[in-house]
DNA sequence: GTGGTCTAGACCACC
DNA sequence: GTGGTCTAGACCACG
């Protein structure tokens, strides 16, 4: 259901929460459905149960999924995730923007891109290609 | 010359990284230039020489700045610098347009938020997740 | 009768006690009247007749209800259960107000805060922090 | 600095989140003050590292304190923390309210408890007194 | 030295 | 069985 990746320099966690949040996004885990329990993910994953447990926690805290003690963990109202994800995207859309500006780049560069990147997907895992 | 905020959550030493460069892109560190040796800064900032030297090297490995042993520290050639930021930004927008489609989002959408981004800076300041 | 909510973090038990105190209060259920028997309300609400029975043994704890062996559960007397209600919220505000004391605020503050929040139900939904 | 109680039925680290809010509200701990750190506080309480970290994350994630890797954590802006507290307190009476109307109080009567804590605080620790 | 992440294993409340 | 809290002890990144 997972995969993690040792090599990643983020922490476990992160990535569980990444994860979990895109099999919400992309409909994978419909409204309601019940998240694998604690334990059993971290037996999947063979790492801790503790690092499910505040994996979970944040995505609960952010809004993605809620918890019941005693009954499990499950993923929230649709409408209210799309509407999260969105405005997280926007966020980071908007700091990219700012630190593009200091750049000195166009708008019209900036149009471009998107323009390709949205067509081609070039460099499948990106790492430096200069 | 740079101002730290302890405030901020980001190591130091990426601080100073990331202030060099914005120096070193608009040009107020010209080409060759040579930058304040690694004592002098550190005392200037009354921080560690270790973060002073460990940013450094890291300008240096990105193709910022280069060195000499026992003269200093140099801007690098100023085209492939700004081809350098350049490709830094692009890599950084594909990762977050690869994100965007995954998320639903369509190109029009995306289109209309950089346009609202680049006339007005609503939100003085966000998170850098790009 | 009563309706649960799943997504609520509050343990069942604690619903089904926050519920049957409203119907009492709200005189739905008069004095005397007799509850539905814990195996009767457990499979309306389809969950384990443990919790019902917890959320009963509580209702009697604090006085709310009482039992009868091999009869049944019924309202108390109505009287003192509005008294009850009452010394549960002025005791709740108690400890508000020394909290409010300790951060600053002044009488004045709250008193505006009460009025205000009396005549209108501005945010719909919030935490039952008290 | 702190005292726990140990029979409170709240997690510590909850208690310890409180404990320090206090302690920054009414000033014992000024802007930028630095924290004890999270070992020292752990032996000074006799409780576990991780313990006192998780109270630090969440009081920086709330806005209170903000730590950095290596350096230490330290007391945030002490203006935004008053609004901070303040629109929690407004949060927790907004419900307090919300409940009163559903219990049948009058807002005289609100008013007047509201005076009467305010001056005098009766039953110290407020335990049930009925 | 600092904060932050992770593991292993325990106990509790709830269902 | 579930989620949630806590301990003990380890390791990492940072200064």
């Amino acid at each position: 259901m997972i995969l993690l990746d040792y090599k990643d320099r983020r922490p476990i966690y992160e990535q569980v929460i990444e994860k979990m949040k895109d099999l919400i996004l992309c409909g994978v885990l419909e409204q309601d459905a019940q998240l694998p329990s604690v334990r059993t993910l971290a037996t999947d994953l063979s790492i801790n149960p503790n690092t499910i447990q505040r994996a979970y926690a944040e995505l609960e805290r952010r809004g993605f999924i809620y918890s019941v003690k005693g009954r499990g963990s499950f993923v929230a109202d649709a409408g209210s995730i799309r509407a999260l994800k969105c405005s997280e995207m926007k966020r980071s859309l908007r700091s990219w923007t700012r630190e593009a500006k200091r750049a000195g780049l166009t708008e019209d560069k900036v149009h471009t891109w998107i323009a390709e990147e949205w067509i081609s997907p070039e460099n499948p895992e990106g790492e430096d290609r200069i």
